[in-house]
DNA sequence: CCTTCACGCAACCGGTTGGTTGCGCATCAC
DNA sequence: GTGATGCGCAACCAACCGGTTGCGTGAAGG
């Protein structure tokens, strides 16, 4: 039913990062990333990747360079699980209290 | 507003399937849920020993077995901080369009 | 044309992780 | 008291993961 792919993907906090950076710092590359951070730019490649993977980010090839944008779908994917499970926490305990009375 | 760690506990789809059967179930114990899953009461009970630290699940020790019951704090913290990033990201979008006019 | 720059691919490495088995201990039922 | 039951702890294992280095390639730019 629901993604446990996303949050993998949203569970490392390098991760994390990347996709902040994409979120209010706008499109960006690879090499444009891993040049403000301690890591390779392989690794933020890969990183870029399983974002890509998790449909979090949208790969953009222009010439010899890949730019990467932010994209909120899965987000809002995540939020409603949360909220749907939630829900049915809050009814079953509805229901539980009421058999008390 | 570090959910990482709430993210890497739900990155796994077995423990997030146990999560769903306490949310949907009720709460149960580690033998409980192992009897109707495909590993072992020590697999299941690293599962919620994850999920506690998380604070995704509440443990409750009563005489020689332990129960284990949802709880959705954590989920709420997941769900505004998706909301703050596409909110931001819309904002960057508005910003964007309007410097076009 | 030749150089430079941004990428992708592959190999490799140490640490983490999901899972198992085996054990010892405490609690309940008789 | 004795036996069964529910847990926790520890060791171990294969697989995965985040990161690195090294190399090959193809698109800019002079």
């Amino acid at each position: 039913m629901i993604p446990h792919e996303v949050f993998a993907a949203l569970a490392d906090p390098t991760r994390l990062e990347v996709l902040n950076r994409l979120a209010k710092g706008g499109p960006a590359t690879a090499t444009e990333l891993s040049a403000t951070m301690p890591i390779t730019r392989q690794a933020v490649a890969k990183h870029l990747a399983a974002l890509d993977a998790a449909g979090l980010v949208e790969r953009q090839p222009a010439g010899r360079e890949v730019r990467y944008t932010f994209d909120p779908g899965p987000l809002g994917d995540v939020v409603q699980w949360a909220e749907d499970v939630g829900d049915t926490w809050d009814r079953r305990l509805r229901r539980l209290s009421k058999s008390f009375e």
